[in-house]
DNA sequence: CATGCCGGGCA
DNA sequence: TGCCCGGCATG
């Protein structure tokens, strides 16, 4: 097992499906029922170590993936207090399950970064960074709470180390429903979000006097912050990485549900050379149609630029046989003169292509 | 187990 | 490049 099996139970993320090392390998149709989508996964669940229980679900009776439930209850666009950040909490400890079990409940604060084009904005609730965006990029008022599923909400879940930074932010807090202040805490990395996902980014926290900070270095653990990128994408289809693609504008996206929706477009097989205790940044983004940060006047990217590798099919993953009968077949070994040279070969046949 | 064919070796 | 085959996935 590995980690790309523990994504699971988290508000931001998508439903099982996805997370499943079957939906990995062989994306599943947008078509299929949410019940027997979750069957399968939740069976195969069942055969690793680990497991859903879904009887603590609050509103199982819906026909609806846990996800709704959980993105209808986190997502208020409005007033919602760190219940949010406590439950991403939870589910991103469970979701990585680190060998060793890490001082989160006191220590680690999830803090969400804006990801739109520089803007550095980091807050402590997802409603403030909504709001932030919706106010500042999106140029809604904000006390409307209008929202046509169109929003594009990106920002990034920050995990940081609070006893850290407090040691040298101390005058620093985050904004919450009872404190007021963004901290500004974070030196512009936005790219950092789109670091490739095979390695841990280092980001190293400069302290409130500047001091120049040891990039890149493991020498200053005590201001060290993992990020990770659990980049959540929107889109329709669960499979691929179009990158730059107009694909995704339809409004029953993976975990659509009162105009929000989340889903990934990008499989979660890159979740399996992650390894050991990271802290992470998940870029998030609701919503169908914006992107984050317009490049260029020409470039029409809807996925911020974040290029994934394409991941290369797992060895021993092949097409499905096709239905036609091969010369192998038709002509039988005693006629094998017969075949096709590619059959002969043993190579994909020629003369009855599929 | 039969079939299809990928990946790779060899001349 | 042509030929062949080990080995694996699929049904």
């Amino acid at each position: 097992m590995d980690s790309m099996f523990h994504l699971r139970r988290d508000t931001l993320i998508p439903p099982p499906k996805y997370l499943s090392p079957d939906a990995a390998a062989v994306p599943e149709p947008a078509s299929r029922g949410w019940k027997e989508v979750l069957s399968t996964s939740y069976s195969s669940s069942t055969s690793g170590n680990w497991s859903w229980d879904t009887s603590d679900q609050s509103v199982p009776s819906t026909p609806s993936p846990p996800l709704s439930n959980d993105t209808s209850k986190s997502f208020p666009l409005s007033s919602q207090g760190d219940n949010v950040i406590d439950d991403v909490k939870e589910s991103t400890h469970f979701l990585f399950e680190d060998p060793i079990p890490r001082k989160r409940k006191n220590s680690m604060k999830v803090m969400l970064k804006c990801l739109w084009k520089n803007c550095e904005k980091v807050l402590s609730t997802s409603s403030g960074i909504q709001r932030h965006i919706r106010t500042v990029h999106l140029g809604r008022n904000c006390d409307s709470d209008y929202s046509d599923g169109e929003e594009d909400f990106y920002y990034s879940e920050i995990e940081v180390n609070m006893d850290s930074l407090s040691e040298g932010l101390s005058s620093l807090t985050p904004t919450s429903p009872t404190t007021t202040g963004p901290p500004p805490i974070f030196p512009p990395f936005s790219h950092a979000a789109f670091v490739p996902r095979s390695e841990p980014a280092h980001i190293v926290m400069r302290g409130p006097q500047g001091h120049a900070p040891s990039l890149l270095s493991q020498s200053a653990p005590s201001t060290l912050c993992h990020i990770r990128t659990d980049h959540a994408y929107q889109a329709t289809a669960p499979v691929s990485i179009p990158v730059c693609s107009e694909q995704a504008d339809g409004n029953e996206g993976i975990g659509n549900r009162d105009g929000i929706s989340v889903s990934w477009q990008s499989p979660p097989v890159i979740f399996k050379g992650l390894t050991g205790p990271l802290t992470h940044i998940r870029t998030v983004s609701f919503g169908e149609k914006r992107q984050p940060a317009p490049h260029t006047h020409t470039t029409i990217c809807k996925t911020p630029p974040f290029t994934a590798p394409l991941p290369k099919p797992a060895p021993g993953t092949r097409k499905p046989r096709g239905e036609a009968k091969k010369c192998r077949k038709v002509y039988g070994m005693e006629k094998r003169d017969m075949w096709c040279t590619a059959c002969r070969w043993k190579k994909a046949c020629q003369r009855f292509t599929d």
